[in-house]
DNA sequence: GGGTGAGTCGGTAAAATTACCGACTGCCCT
DNA sequence: AGGGCAGTCGGTAATTTTACCGACTCACCC
């Protein structure tokens, strides 16, 4: 009678334990409205790879080798505004918490969880909500306690492009809009091997592999 | 093999509606680890009364005759520190929300309110969480967010992309989100070469000859 | 029935980009 | 004197993109 979700919901995950990846991919496959379509070891493939998945749900270890889901989420909300970010750690860590919605997180779980509590989750985030375990939840309340009024701790806007060195926005300038290599080689008046160095060196910064990416993830935002 | 709740916990409610009043009451009479030991029409009677009862949760309706919970929670969560408070209000207002955490609520339901929903948001409060509808929560959840910092406004002179079909817009939007040839053609269902005929008829409408070149046309204008 | 547009598919070849390797020069800092 | 960083340059090879060719189906309209 209950024609179930048309289309399941589709979760990335990410997760630098091979056996803890495993397990939630497993815990997502027992409901059928659910779909994992993707799991990920590392921000680096994350950030690589997420964006084309365009998963409905992402889960987010937070620590991980290199860098962090705080990051990662970070730079994946902006560029996924349709996606929806789960934060699932060990780490009962205040700091990391609000780092963590400031960065475009809607739900916060301690790990371990279990099997029903990780679906609910993602069904509440999915329709709106912000599933976090109760602890979480009452810490989060308490941030806006008697003394702070104000509910925005510091209003982040649009972060602006940072870690690339002076030549090296100059370089995204022209990339982003849309020349070949000989013709800023030509502007700059520097060789067109020289041009190359740089912008390989702006694609690793900027984790992404291709022009299109690095200009998709400036939509908007100010070089510095 | 587990020892019921010793102790049930008790719960004052202040709410100007009797019908309402009474409904509540006896939600909580339908569990046994819960005692409804107060009820009260008017913040003057819960300002008089409760500070004697000293409840472990009070259930606090906003909209009261004369006063309103907020305030009520304001001066009674300074006087009972020990006591917790739930806000419980039909108006699904951000400002009363925040105000009423700022006061010292520490969870805010929307009404109508089921009986297992309530007795969970009172278990919950008193084992340390804080019971949230879920839309709220996301609410509280976005006032960390990054900024609400809205999408930039819509320059007015920002001609939308015309002339192109309904697929070649879809082709566009993955296009200038960085995806492979390879990636689309997957996404879409479609093989690799009608993707490049697609691009290939859409450069030629948009007068471009590379992706980034579209990509910058596309910058911050509405795909019609 | 013919024409048109949207959408699909294939092959080939050139052009551009990306990845990875190494190296050299200044400059600043300890 | 050494280390680190920004900037410069080169080669090679794989990958991706772009250009241009032709062709088929389907729906719609005159």
């Amino acid at each position: 009678m209950t024609p179930p979700p048309p289309s399941p919901i589709s979760v990335a995950i990410v997760e630098d334990d091979p056996r803890v990846r495993r397990d939630l991919c497993e815990m997502l496959h027992t409901a059928d409205d659910v779909s994992c379509v993707g799991t990920f070891p590392s921000a680096e493939e994350a950030l690589e790879k997420i964006p084309n998945l365009r998963p409905k749900v992402v889960l987010m270890d937070i620590h991980l080798p290199g860098s962090t889901g705080i990051e990662c989420v970070r730079d994946l909300s902006q560029r996924l505004p349709d996606s929806l970010f789960v934060m699932l750690t060990s780490s009962d860590d205040s700091e990391a918490l609000f780092a963590s919605l400031s960065a475009g997180a809607s739900g916060y779980l301690l790990k371990p969880v279990r099997t029903t509590e990780l679906l609910a989750a993602v069904r509440d985030v999915s329709l709106g909500g912000s599933p976090m375990t109760s602890h979480i939840a009452r810490r989060v309340v308490r941030a806006f306690g008697p003394a702070n009024s104000p509910p925005p701790p510091q209003p982040a806007g649009a972060p602006p492009v940072e870690g690339l060195s002076e030549r090296e926005m100059e370089i995204l300038t022209h990339l982003s809009q849309g020349s070949l290599y000989k013709e800023i080689s030509d502007q700059l008046g520097v060789s067109y091997a020289t041009v190359r160095t740089h912008i390989e060196r702006i694609y690793r910064k900027l984790h992404v592999r291709s022009r299109s990416q690095a200009v998709a993830l400036l939509q908007g935002r100010p070089l510095r």
